[in-house]
DNA sequence: GTCTATACGCAGATAGAC
DNA sequence: GTCTATCTGCGTATAGAC
């Protein structure tokens, strides 16, 4: 096994431990053990645990675009991407609900750790706005897709939050087929008292 | 200065120090050097840690239910109420996209660390469910009370979770605007093919 | 590339003087 | 009730043998 598969599976390793336990409670021994490396062979592919981060980050980066581009390949309608989205909640609720959104979890970990790294993190989340306002242009509403996009991955966050807090499936899925319907309404022509979208 | 006085200076700067950089992240020494105790003395208020964040979870049960009845008071309207629940967010926007919401993440960083407070935290989250579940009730919505205190709960939470990632104040106000708007719906007798409420 | 051994600091926690 | 001194363990990080 060469140098670049061992630092993936550190990679890997530690993306899954900093998901599950969180950044600053995950230690080097941590991740060597669940690699089975010693501690000191560990220095040889990381030098700073922030190193790890941000091999973390980039992998986190890779697999979100990989997963967004899927999402196009297999779906004509942008509305049904979109659906897509949402439905991530449902079918990783169990992992949301011990552990919290990875993204949103992340975030809130480096800002208050003040982490250099905090705006690389927040990046994850612009990848899925970006996407999603290109999926609401793609609906003819150019005008405020960023604003419908930052809409939808809000209540994807709130939903994640209290997943956590609360534990409770049947929340996850009402949520979700409330955002389904909330996407309905938005592929509608607006109506003028229509209080649906974000203003 | 009497022992009760110096432990509640203890609590207040933990509760503080837990919100703004962590739990984990704040030691002993943050703790009695923002009091301004050694570390030794430290111990005759508190054993460890846990029971400090106990007093802190105690702490904030105690406010968190003086600021809801102090809402009830000062407002007949329940739907006035609920918009006051809704402003939170605009009023401590500076703090929230430095470091989040308190209750939320302090329940995710405890659902990490498999922590034994886990549920305590999380009862934080209830005292606001219940009561915006009262509210709804008193606007007649019996039937669906807890599920809407849940919907609005969970859209403080996402718009508190995106304030921390993107730090964009003109979100926080759009999304309350839209949060008002959508509790004005709920006023309103509602029509068989309305999406705007979960289901 | 992988290991063992080790340095160093800080964490939580305790003992005992005043 | 507050202090200083100290213990023990674990954290990150390094040096050097194989």
């Amino acid at each position: 096994m060469g140098a670049s598969d061992t630092r993936r599976h550190i990679v890997e390793a530690a993306d899954r431990l900093f998901y599950e336990n969180g950044f600053e409670a995950t230690s080097f021994a941590d991740i060597a053990g669940d690699v089975g490396l010693s501690r000191g062979n560990f220095y040889y592919h990381f030098k700073t645990k922030d190193e790890i981060l941000d091999a973390v980050i980039a992998r986190r980066v890779s697999a979100t675009r990989a997963m967004l581009e899927s999402w196009e390949e297999a779906m004509p309608s942008p509305s049904e991407r979109i659906r897509s989205f949402a439905n991530v909640l449902v079918a990783n609720r169990t992992k949301i609900m011990a552990h919290g959104c990875p993204v949103g979890t992340l975030c809130n970990e480096l800002a208050k750790l003040d982490h250099a790294a905090r705006g690389d993190a927040a990046f994850l989340f612009s990848l899925f706005r970006d996407w999603l306002a290109r999926q609401f242009c793609a609906l003819g509403r150019e005008a405020d897709a960023d604003a419908l996009a930052l809409h939808i991955l809000m209540r994807s966050q709130g939903v994640a939050a209290l997943s956590t807090a609360f534990r409770d499936e049947d929340f996850i899925r009402r949520e979700v087929a409330d955002m389904e319907n909330w996407l309905q309404a938005q592929c509608l022509p607006a109506s003028p008292s229509d209080s649906r979208k974000p203003a």
